[in-house]
DNA sequence: CAATATACTGTATATAATTACAGTAATATT
DNA sequence: AATATTACTGTAATTATATACAGTATATTG
């Protein structure tokens, strides 16, 4: 799917403004008043570009036959095993996807996280539940997050973090303290856990 | 909002299938040509119909101007604290509604019940978090259930079901099983425990 | 440097769609 | 028994809408 032009992006997020508002697709008349054009024959070579990028899909002859083409970037990936080596969000790694319009969780998660192991059993978060993961929410001292130690991927609460120190706590007493020195190996905090989901109790 | 006749709910539902299946509302003629009607009058006037019972709004002068009305009924209660004495679904124990359209988890759930008190931590059940319950999930040995004894209302685990005598456990050890003979005290069971949701980690 | 894409105006027309009016008939309500 | 509601057929007019064609102008790409 390719780039869509300022002008084009305008177009889609009216058309899914006049969705999401009216509960019906906008006319090339709808269009071409809301964005000042003159002439519904703007509104028009706009949705053929669109159709053209595979945004939407056009029904000749019907009124407002205005299809979206599902967009994946509306969904949120649920991540199942994390493949060593590769990124988290790996094509590989995706479970399913949920859509975003679904979750009922914060608004600020990026993927879910199938959980191996019971590390974190004393935090209620248990194998096979799904914890919500924010890249962008700053992880705290306190916070549970999702870390990665030399490609392993770990969700666990983080406990101290300095420049050559970083502690990391399983939520189980049969576990110890991960204690990690950035400068020797290799560490990245992926992400704070927000939310949880558990599909069977 | 009156009843529906039954050639008033298959428009209804006409018009909810078109609209999810295409994203856009049906014209009369649509509706007309898939119900066999010979005339889009016909269509026209269930649409006043529905329009007058309170289902739809149509916008005049506006092709398939069809514009559905949020219905009460395909929304998941929140229960939060329940008042002794009514049932759990009463009005003043639903602290929110989430729309059935966007539960991510078993389509079985009747409500969310917000859990009080930590007696079911040992199964990741914690304080705060949104337990969903269904009310048709046959209650098994070892299910999780939400149980109303004597007019409180409680989760626990159910381990013995007879005549005279239901053994409910709390996953904590340092609760005592809850012994009752339901010949002597009131004992309902409300449903079944089905998934979880954590909206704050 | 020609071809293509972007971003429009302006006009026109066929057709899609709403919607009013005139009926028929069965059933339910007052 | 009169009136309203439900459930349609059938016709037709007005308006809403898609969409083709003819331009203009600028920017981008092969």
């Amino acid at each position: 799917m390719k780039n869509l032009t300022k002008r084009q992006e305008e177009i889609l997020n009216l058309i899914k403004f006049h969705l999401s508002n009216l509960g019906f697709p906008p006319t090339r008349a709808d269009i071409a008043k809301s964005l000042g054009f003159k002439s519904p024959n703007a509104a028009e070579q706009h949705l053929r570009a669109l159709e053209k990028k595979g945004f939407v899909k056009i029904l000749s002859g019907a009124s407002r036959g205005i299809v979206l083409i599902d967009n994946e970037t509306d969904r949120i990936p649920v991540i199942g095993l994390v493949a060593a080596g590769g990124p988290i969000l790996a094509q590989e790694n995706i479970e399913k996807t949920i859509p975003r319009s679904n979750n009922l969780l914060s608004d600020d998660i990026d993927y879910y996280l199938r959980v191996k192991g019971d590390s974190m059993i004393d935090l209620g978060i248990f194998e096979e539940d799904l914890i919500g993961v924010s890249r962008s929410a700053k992880p705290k001292i306190g916070s549970v997050i999702v870390a990665r130690i030399n490609n392993e991927v770990t969700v666990k609460t983080l406990i101290e973090m300095s420049q050559n120190k970083v502690v990391l706590k399983a939520e189980n007493q049969e576990y110890d303290d991960i204690i990690v020195n950035p400068e020797v190996e290799e560490l990245a905090i992926e992400g704070s856990c927000v939310a949880l989901l558990r599909e069977k109790i």
